[in-house]
DNA sequence: CAACTCTGTTGCGTCATGCACAACAAAAAG
DNA sequence: CTTTTTGTTGTGCATGACGCAACAGAGTTG
């Protein structure tokens, strides 16, 4: 598994200018990624011939670049799953009033393809995009339960309620497997509940995953089971949908 | 300028899948870029090492991964022009009943960043991330006629009516500027005309363009001008949103 | 206005590293 | 079963990426 090391390098730097929201210099990536000037000030230019990196013209520091923007969108708008989810998820608020999202598993991860945001003004947004750990996040915790995704090595804590333990995980995601949808009692962040239920295709293949995420004083734990019917009921729909047929028990 | 050659042969294979539907192995990309499979192999491991691309679990071919949709999102929520254009696009595709479009200067092309549908059943579809080049589309000479940008060297014709000649093109620009608005009339794709108009900031300067695309079935040579007139209208409502003040002549 | 600092690019010698070739394993096709 | 195709791994060699240094610009400071 031997590894391009220039390539690494450059991909690194993509990755480094993710979280940089005015521009890096040559300099400044260079020392973060313990290199030379000259290899960055190289890099930063190959990145940039293809796109992939783009000079502010005023400040001269290196910013993500348009080519991103084309793949990524390329790649999100192949996801047939997004169109067909879509009105799933406008239900999902009309229904909750909460923000309801769509995610799928990449990269051992959570990944969010799709967001409807609610009217609320106390609401929790979660950028198209991103990525959260499949441990202490309702929409993660049904691809652990329903899918064929493995608990993950290393349970970071969030808060203090995230489940770090892995036979306290495994019996509760064996609980959410019964049940038909997973809780985030504020394992990820604080002040926030989430629930979630799994979307299958036609082949009965788990795809992803839909959930609504609210302010815990609006999501209580009364309520929670009536929420979590309500996801559920409408994750079925959009798996009915995807030609999915529920077997009986 | 001397460019990485290894990270370079990285991006083309990233180019490369974006057109590629269905995933390519190790051997056709070898093959397309002309390079041993042994470095292929290498190289898309490098690049799934870091999720930009991943393998179909199915066919074990190479797609494009969810790291791009991270970093590609990453920067188009930091374009806050998208947010505060939005209202706008709704607003051109009421008053006219065409897809509605917003686009910014990049990469010497014409970025698509937001896009609203229309109801109708004929439209045109651009999609986010797109991009176009400027000689040949509304967008693309508002772009030119209104911003800093310089004539492409190369003005590659589209269809029968593209502009390929410099001087025409030039004194079409002319106009463009004193009419306010731009037009392409089937300069890019038959059958299609569209309308843009120039979007400025708080300090002047031009930082995108607005627009409408449509069949030229309704948007005629007759109606154009009323188009325009609303297009310029709309554009200049949203620049008043950002803080631009209309200087008098 | 020089002296200084910080930044980014370029030239060059050296050595690492990516490459081509080959062999191999594994799957698919015949 | 043989044959073909595909993907990964091993290895010697030469290319090319690296580090160093020098240089050029742009700000800053005394």
């Amino acid at each position: 598994m031997a590894e391009i090391q220039s390539l690494a390098k450059g991909l690194k730097i993509l990755n480094l200018l993710e979280h940089s929201r005015q521009g890096m210099g040559t300099t400044e990536v260079a020392n973060q990624l313990d290199i030379d000037k000259s290899s960055a000030s190289r890099l930063l230019h190959t990145l940039a011939n293809y796109g992939f990196v783009e000079q502010d013209e005023a400040t001269a520091r290196y910013l993500l670049g348009p080519q991103l923007v084309t793949l990524g969108h390329r790649l999100l708008n192949r996801i047939t799953l997004r169109d067909h989810a879509r009105p799933y998820l406008y239900e999902l608020v009309d229904k909750t009033g909460e923000c309801a999202h769509l995610a799928i598993q990449a990269q051992r991860q959570a990944l969010y393809i799709d967001q409807v945001e609610s009217t609320a003004a106390l609401r929790v947004e979660s950028e198209i995009g991103t990525l959260a750990p499949l441990h202490c996040t309702a929409l993660g915790k049904t691809l652990l339960a329903f899918g064929e995704a493995r608990i993950p090595d290393e349970l970071q804590p969030y808060t203090r309620r995230t489940v770090v333990d892995r036979s306290s995980l495994a019996a509760q995601l064996g609980q959410t497997g019964r049940r038909g949808y997973a809780i985030d009692d504020e394992e990820y962040n604080y002040g926030v509940r989430c629930v979630a239920a799994p979307v299958y295709d036609h082949q009965g293949k788990l795809v992803g995953a839909i959930g609504i995420s609210g302010p815990s004083g609006r999501i209580t734990l009364e309520r929670i089971d009536e929420f979590g019917a309500v996801v559920k009921d409408v994750a079925g729909a959009l798996s009915g949908r995807l030609g999915y047929e529920a077997r009986p028990e």
